[in-house]
DNA sequence: CCCATCTGTGTGGTCTGACCACATGCTACA
DNA sequence: TGTAGCATGTGGTCAGACCACACAGATGGG
C-alpha cells in the first residue's frame, strides 16, 4: 500500500466523476472551458485536456470548437462509442479473443431474444431494418452494416441500455474481421438471402411470443454464419 | 459524409491500432518514447500523450517513468480496468441505469453458471474465495469485495475473458451504490450468513452438474440481495 | 426598417520548449 | 572490490503561443 500519488489528469477525472455522482453535473451540462477548469483546479491545461480525451473516448462528453452554446465540452453519456472503442482495441491487442467475442454475443443475444419473445416489446425498429435489407443493390458492407443494426436494435428493444451498448461494442470489435471473412463464403448471394430469411423468422418468433423458438433461431443464425465464414479460424491466423 | 478531419491524437491512436492489428505491436512490446513517436508521426508530443492516456485508461498500455526496460509505455491488454472505468463513469453520468446494470449482471451470470454446470470447469478459485469469506472479523466492505471476486471468478472459470471483464465492470460500476445500500439491510449478520450459504449452494450445484439448479440459484441469489438492499430504489433517489 | 456582411471574441486543437521526478546504469573514487 | 555519486533517458507537468472555427454583435447597404 504505497502513497499511490495521483497524477494531475487523474485528479481532474476524479473531480468530474465526483461532480457527476453528486448531481452537480448531468447530461446536457457544459463543462467549464479548459483554461478555466485548469486554473480552478490548479493544474495545467494539458492535464485537463488529457482527462477530457479520456472522457470523450469513453462517450461521456462531446467537444466542439468555436463559440456559442454548442461549443465546449458537453456531457452526453453515449455509451456505445466507448464500448466499441474499448472492445475494438482489446481485440486488436489480443486481450479479447475473437472466439470469446462471438460466444459472448451468442450468450447475450439469445437471452435478449428470449426476453423479447416473453414480453411484447416494440419491434418497429428491427422491422424497418429488415425491409431495408431487402433493398436491391446493397454492397456487402452496407448489408452487413444493416445486419449489425438489426441485431443491435433487438437489444435496444429490450430496453436494457447496457446490453444494447455491449452488443454494439461486440459487433464493432470484430467488424473488420467480419468484412475480411466475406470472401470465405461460398456464395454471398445465397448467404445474404439466408440471413434475410432467418432474420424474418427470428422477428416472427419474437412477435408471436415463441420464447424457446426465438432463442433457438438466434443461436443457429449467429453460430451458423460464423462457422460458414470461418471467422474464428481466420482471426487466429491473422498474425 | 463530410471530410471528417482527423485530429492529431486520433491519428496517433489509429496508427497504434493498425500496428496492433498487423501484429507489429503485441502485448509485452514497448511503444517508442513519446518524443520519438511524436517526431516520427510529425505531431506534437502532447497529441501523443493524449492518445497514450486513452490507451492507458482502456487498459491497453501501462506507463512508467524512469529508465530501463520497465520504463515507458508497455502494451499489456488488461481489459477489466477499462471496462470498469467505462461502466463506472457511464453509471455516474446516468448513461447506464443501475437497474439495467443489475439485470445485465443477472443475465450474464445465470448463463455463466449454467454453462459451468454443464461442463466441468476448474472451480478452485471460487472455492478459495468461498472459504475466505468464512473468515471471522471481516468488515462489510471486505466481505463484499470478496463476494465480488467470487462472482468474477465464476466468470473467469468459464474461460471467456470478455464475459469476465464485463462482470468485473458491472460490479465495479455499482460498487459505491452497493456499499451505500448496506445500511438498508435489516441485519448484516443474517444477510451475510445467507450469502455464504447461497454461494456454497451455487458452487455445489455447478460442481455436481445441475444446470437448471445452478441457474436458478444464481438468479435468486442476485435478485434477492438487490431487493433486500433496496439498491435500485436508492440509486434512483440519489439525486 | 431589414437583411447581408464583417469583425471581435471565446472556444477547442496543436505545437514548442522548458523543467521536474524518477529509475537505471555507468563511472570514479575509496 | 565495492560503494557512492553522476549522467542519461524516460514519463509528468506546466506555460505560452498560435491556429481554425463558430457564434454574436456591430456595421453597412438596400
Amino acid at each position: 500500500m504505497s502513497a499511490e500519488t495521483e497524477r494531475a489528469w487523474e485528479y481532474v477525472l476524479r473531480t468530474i466523476e465526483t461532480d457527476l455522482l453528486s448531481g452537480a453535473l448531468k447530461p446536457g451540462d457544459r463543462l467549464p472551458p479548459e483554461r478555466t477548469l485548469a486554473a480552478h483546479l490548479s493544474v495545467g491545461r494539458s492535464s485537463v485536456r488529457e482527462a477530457f480525451r479520456v472522457l470523450e473516448v469513453l462517450g461521456l462528453i462531446r467537444t466542439a470548437s468555436g463559440s456559442g452554446p454548442q461549443a465546449g465540452a458537453i456531457i452526453v453519456a453515449t455509451p456505445s462509442g466507448g464500448m466499441s472503442a474499448l472492445m475494438r482495441l482489446q481485440v486488436a491487442a489480443t486481450g479479447f479473443a475473437v472466439a470469446d467475442i462471438v460466444s459472448t454475443r451468442l450468450l447475450l443475444e439469445t437471452s435478449v431474444a428470449a426476453e423479447l419473445a416473453a414480453t411484447d416489446a416494440d419491434t418497429t425498429a428491427p422491422r424497418q431494418l429488415l425491409s431495408a435489407m431487402d433493398s436491391p443493390g446493397l454492397s456487402e458492407a452496407e448489408f452487413l452494416a444493416l445486419d449489425a443494426q438489426f441485431h443491435v436494435s433487438l437489444a435496444e428493444a429490450s430496453g436494457n441500455v447496457v446490453v444494447a451498448a455491449m452488443m454494439a461494442g461486440l459487433r464493432s470489435s470484430i467488424e473488420s474481421y467480419v468484412l475480411r471473412a466475406v470472401p470465405n463464403l461460398e456464395s454471398w448471394e445465397r448467404t445474404s438471402a439466408r440471413l434475410r430469411t432467418e432474420h424474418a423468422a427470428i422477428l416472427a418468433a419474437i412477435e408471436s411470443g415463441q420464447v424457446a423458438e426465438a432463442r433457438e433461431l438466434v443461436h443457429d443464425h449467429i453460430s451458423h454464419y460464423y462457422a460458414e465464414s470461418h471467422l474464428t479460424r481466420d482471426a487466429a491466423s491473422v498474425a
